[in-house]
DNA sequence: CTATGGACCTGAATGC
DNA sequence: TGCATTCAGGTCCATA
């Protein structure tokens, strides 16, 4: 579910967990990766800050740090009086501050620990990643030249996260389509003009759904369990057949990479 | 190096 | 009601 949106919204709902200490840590079924750390060497720690690189949120503990991803469905919630947990949720972090409990029903999601943000695995999940689209270092010549080295479809570009991180299938349909330009357009071929209009309608389509409280299409909640509502405003994201909101033709569905792509035929080009 | 297809996993919706 | 098929917010890995 979550892309960058979706993870900000999670990182300023658990921020107030900074300050606390770790009091224990349960597991349930196996995540994407294993934690890399006995659970009971977290006992003790203190949480000093919530951080969030990409789609990863960073808890950095005062000696170490926790990788936390959501993959496709997960979602975390910050519980003052927990309840017991359900079967999908396999990590809890319980502190002073309350209970950290993800809830990932596909388990595409992990929770890694690393010593150091700069020691493995930590460099291994996020060295390769793209400038951060809210970024001020993401600006408009840079990202015009990242897409130069591309051949692949423009949309396949941006899912990469190479050229801009934190953009997912929603947001990229959605920022296509602000920008008026063709999925499948390759990204060498987009000029400097049109590259400048996508960078500007990244960062506003990403902005615009952080303060909608990010899109719920089945199940990401905050982690005070409220849903987002940017998938009501969605100019072309699960809406094929329908009218495209400028031109009015009909929202057409592509699959590039085994991902359904949403774009207006009349709009885009 | 880039590009592509498969893999991971569960649940909801759809069609017969 | 049951059962098979398709699809869903991501991204790593093997293969060309």
């Amino acid at each position: 579910m979550p892309e960058l949106p979706e993870v900000e919204i999670t990182r300023r709902g658990i921020a107030g967990i900074a300050g606390a200490r770790i009091i224990g840590v349960r597991q349930g079924l196996p995540l994407r990766w294993p934690l890399g750390v006995e659970p009971q060497a977290l006992t003790g720690r203190t949480v000093r800050s919530v951080g969030r690189r990409g789609k990863y949120l960073l808890l950095h503990l005062d000696e170490g740090l926790l990788l936390l991803h959501l993959g496709m469905s997960g979602s975390l919630r910050l519980l003052g009086n927990a309840p017991p947990p359900g079967k999908h949720e396999h990590f809890e972090l319980h502190t002073s501050a309350g209970t950290l409990r993800l809830h990932d029903a596909r388990r595409f999601g992990a929770v890694v620990y690393a010593p150091a943000l700069d020691a493995p695995p930590a460099t291994q999940l996020l060295d390769k990643l793209g400038p951060e689209p809210l970024d001020d270092v993401f600006d408009a010549r840079s990202f015009h030249h990242a897409l130069q080295k591309h051949r692949a479809p423009i949309k396949q570009v941006l899912l990469a996260g190479r050229a801009v991180v934190g953009v997912g299938n929603i947001y990229a349909c959605e920022a296509l389509f602000a920008a008026g330009i063709h999925p499948a357009t390759p990204a060498a071929r987009i000029s400097a003009a049109r590259a400048a209009r996508l960078h500007a309608a990244i960062r506003q389509v990403l902005q615009s759904a952080i303060q909608q409280g990010g899109s719920t299409l089945r199940d990401f909640v905050s982690a005070q369990g409220e849903a987002g509502h940017f998938q009501l405003h969605a100019a072309v994201y699960g809406r094929a057949g329908q009218p495209c909101p400028r031109c009015a033709r009909a929202i057409a569905v592509l699959r590039q990479g085994q991902r359904s792509t949403y774009y207006c035929p009349g709009c885009q080009h």
